[in-house]
DNA sequence: TTAATCTAGTTGTACTCTACAGCTAGATAG
DNA sequence: CTATCTAGCTGTAGAGTACAACTAGATTAA
């Protein structure tokens, strides 16, 4: 029993250390664009577009904070606010060419890193590492809609 | 060739999902003790007191923001500032015994809820996670005192 | 020894991210 | 039609952070 709760513990450290350190890479690496920002220009490209309301909800975000962020966005030309045709309360907020633009090149940037970082793990430990990431994840108790805190 | 940039992938984008949650959760499980404070009475309880600058360096964080932090946590009785006997100039940081007990709860807590979530992988696989993170984590560019940016 | 430089830490200032509370306007249920 | 609900915005406040300027002690060089 001792085994697992030293692998509990340093994972436990590890993801730790990792989302300590991540900010502040990432700030590093592309200033003009915060993690959280580029989380949420992530989520629109993939949905092709959604609610506010869905963001604040994705990303465990009071709903004011993802108004102002995306009022940044839009102010750097990077979102627009397309009215809903079902509902007159809502805007769905839409990538424009240019946020597509600015997510693939940090994206690039993020990608070259840890491209970097990994160039000397071979597929098999990549491909379980990557499971194993996702299968975590997964689990995560209050994300993706479902139970809030 | 895809495989590959296919794991790589998953482990930025996961990774990066992680990193974005853990600042809420973290608040959300102990409002009294940030992510970077529980990181800093950690490294004082491991190291057994250091210096400010050494939490700058390890951390990655101006000497300003440590400065404040470690007042916040001396103000809350967490942490001790001594004189350091071979530089008048330096102070070593110790935790206190509340800042010790401080320090156990809230680890316990992490503990716990970490412990919950991987309740129901088995130990190889926990052990193989373990040792993924810490590789990942070791080749770290800007961390542990070596490269700065 | 004395002056120049370096280092540890603090303080002033400013900016970002975030939350909570209260608000507006449109939507929906009774 | 009124009451309630929902999507989003704004006022306000607080934490975390950085940068620049500063103090005081330490180190190096002349």
């Amino acid at each position: 029993m001792s085994d697992r709760d030293d692998s509990v513990e340093t994972i436990q450290r590890e993801l730790t250390a990792f989302a300590r350190r991540s900010r502040a890479a990432a700030a590093r690496m592309h200033p003009e664009l915060s993690l959280v920002s580029f989380a949420l220009l992530a989520h629109l490209e993939d949905q092709r577009g959604c609610r506010a309301t869905d963001l604040a909800d994705r990303f465990l975000l009071n709903k004011s904070t993802v108004s102002r962020q995306v009022a940044d966005l839009e102010r750097l030309g990077l979102v627009e606010r397309r009215p809903d045709p079902h509902d007159q309360r809502a805007r769905i907020l839409h990538l424009t060419a240019r946020g597509a633009a600015a997510l693939t090149q940090v994206s690039g940037h993020r990608r070259a890193a840890f491209r970097e970082r990994l160039a000397d793990w071979d597929e098999a430990d990549l491909a379980r590492f990557a499971a194993y990431l996702l299968r975590y994840n997964t689990s995560w108790p209050s994300a993706d809609g479902s139970s809030r805190v």
